[in-house]
DNA sequence: AAGTTTAAAACATCTGATGTTTAAAAGTTT
DNA sequence: AAACTTTTAAACATCAGATGTTTTAAACTT
């Protein structure tokens, strides 16, 4: 059988947005252009005001158009950005509530592919900023491991130079951020990134392809091993690696 | 250096799109929860009624709530759903316009691995539900093949069990449709998917995981291949692999 | 030429009125 | 009593217009 879509309720303002959306993604309108004022378009479309704003709403949390007030202000056709479609799949993510056993998977996939394809690629400013990035987690401790953690597996993905992968690098790193910020890890956990890190980037240094995608398969791994053993913090984790408020600490 | 973040202004509807949007990632609003109709909450909040429409927008946009007219109506809580998320993707998208060659990449990053887990979990229900599939495209013909050969892909991704893959492999399958849809495949295109399927679904009927992954691989990159062999649609393909619209023909 | 003030365009917010939708309650018929 | 119809009221949808705020550019002053 067919799929089937919601008949949904013909609200003006969703009418508009659909017509703008649809003059953006045909290319009828490009980035940096302006559209007119409120009250002009809201002549042009024959709606009120509100409505109209209802749209330009809309097609903002889209991240579609930008609004600025103003003598020179309006609205003005935006590049959807990446932030847009992160906070959108922690949105989605807090309902799917993935396991982290789920996260671990997808990364074992792609993550050691990506490696192999860095030590082709990868340039000795690279290897540089790899570098830095280790010891300016040895150097501040557990603070900011969360973030240096994901910056390092950001910039390697980065340098695989693949925009879809990059895309979702980043989300699962911003939802482990979040997973992690609720577990307390303790510094023999800091230790193990560290090193892990480490042995990554010299056999990339090495050009060594498939030493670094075995490195960073094993990583993976032992990083998942260690959230799974973090049982200090006030959530906990189910059997199937799901995180869980901890309902003996109230 | 530390990241910056742009300061927004300070709109009353962004206010209350956090406080609501916090509220529900914190657990205090639940699905299918009512939140007070517009007169109330704008007066709780002590803002006009045309701010909180504003938020409610934002909010129905994000995909976090549902505003029904009517007696029983009002704004309930609902679960962010996959295709809010496709949708922010197709945006996104649009503007980063990935080639055919990055999309090709992570799938052979992941269904590979995807038809492995398979090969361990696929129930005799499952394996009709293939068929039966590679049956509708046979008889078709091209008709439907894109849709077909996405249902395809996502059934293998939905008996492996890991949302993430879902929805990554669910978005790329979106975008790949919306590509097809430019490009006009013939009928030896039509043919060599029906055969790569049929032969992965062979190898799960024999739960020989090995030889799956390998012929999905190669599935993967055949059907990279006759796409960048498409060239009489109205669009053309750069060297790179982008979709770019045919200049000579106007 | 540099700095300051002023003016105007555009969005932000508020108020209050009117229309529309929908489900439940009330009423009617069989 | 059950089934159908009508009425009603709650809640959103839309509109109109007034007032406030922000920001830039132009006018003005030093």
């Amino acid at each position: 059988m067919f799929d089937i879509d919601v008949v949904k309720p013909n609200r003006i303002s969703e009418n508009i947005v659909e017509q703008i959306r649809g003059a953006i993604l045909s290319g009828e309108l490009k980035i940096g252009d302006r559209l007119p004022s409120e009250k002009d378009l809201s002549a042009k479309f024959g709606v009120s005001k509100s409505s109209l704003r209802e749209a330009y709403r809309v097609l903002e949390a889209y991240g579609l158009l930008e609004i600025r007030q103003g003598m020179a202000g309006g609205a003005f056709v935006k590049e959807v950005d990446i932030r847009t479609i992160k906070d959108g799949l922690v949105n989605y993510f807090f309902f799917q509530n993935p396991s982290i056993r789920e996260y671990t998977q997808v990364r074992t996939f792609i993550e050691p592919e990506i490696v192999k394809i860095c030590a082709l690629k990868v340039t000795e400013e690279d290897i540089k900023d790899l570098e830095d990035n280790i010891l300016a987690m040895e150097a501040e401790g557990e603070r900011f491991l969360s973030d240096l953690d994901s910056a390092f597996h950001k910039k390697l993905v980065d340098i695989a130079g693949n925009n879809i992968l990059s895309l979702v690098v980043d989300s699962i790193q911003t939802a482990l951020i979040n997973i992690k910020r609720l577990l307390h890890t303790d510094d023999s956990f800091l230790k193990m990134v560290c090193k892990g890190h480490k042995d990554i980037v010299a056999a990339l240094s090495d050009r060594d392809s498939e030493k670094a995608s075995t490195l960073m398969l094993q990583h993976i791994n032992d990083v998942e091993k260690g959230m799974l053993e973090c049982k200090n913090g006030a959530m906990v984790l189910t059997e199937s690696g799901r995180l869980m408020p901890d309902q003996n600490k109230k």
